[in-house]
DNA sequence: GAAAAAAACGAAGTTTAACTTCGTTATGCC
DNA sequence: GGCATAACGAAGTTAAACTTCGTTTTTTTC
């Protein structure tokens, strides 16, 4: 099984539109197309090691903040 | 820069050594050579995606813990 | 302190996942 | 409606991950 691109995907997702950007505001800014980000956001590939950094680095989080979810992505409708 | 690969190596051989592993060890769970373990853990390059899914599994950890080191990695130095 | 095991280290080649390009369709907002 | 944003597909390219083979160094252990 490969759930992590999912969430990974998700939660980049949820970062982003935190930052307030467009995929193609952090695409740009990270050097990668708007297709690369959507396709990273939705799952269907992750990023490589050099980019996570970069990623990392836009969003202004630390890389483990990428993967702070549950596992099993429960426990997510307290309010 | 790109300091999250030699973070991460740091971070992965100190994990592997308290689930008292060797890098061979490691290497056959996950699929691996046990050059690419020592490659990935003195930060020559990262794991890809789907193996990063899979160290995390080996070593019974949340994948965010392998991220898991200070910005800049300072404070280390004591003796 | 020798032998064995574990890991560092290099270089050159292979594989494949990440990434691109181009194009179409679907949503959401003004 | 019209514009921006993003989902979505497929086919091709690129480059980073990974391998292979071989040598050296460090660490462990007896």
């Amino acid at each position: 099984m490969g759930k992590l691109k999912i969430q990974f995907g998700k939660r980049l997702q949820a970062l982003r539109r935190e930052a307030g950007i467009t995929q193609e505001q952090l695409a740009d800014k990270i050097g990668l197309t708007v297709e690369s980000i959507s396709n990273i956001e939705r799952g269907l590939f992750g990023p490589k090691f050099e980019n996570l950094e970069k990623i990392a680095t836009v969003l202004k989080v630390p890389v483990k903040t990428l993967f702070e979810f549950e596992r099993g992505e429960s426990g997510k409708s307290q309010s």
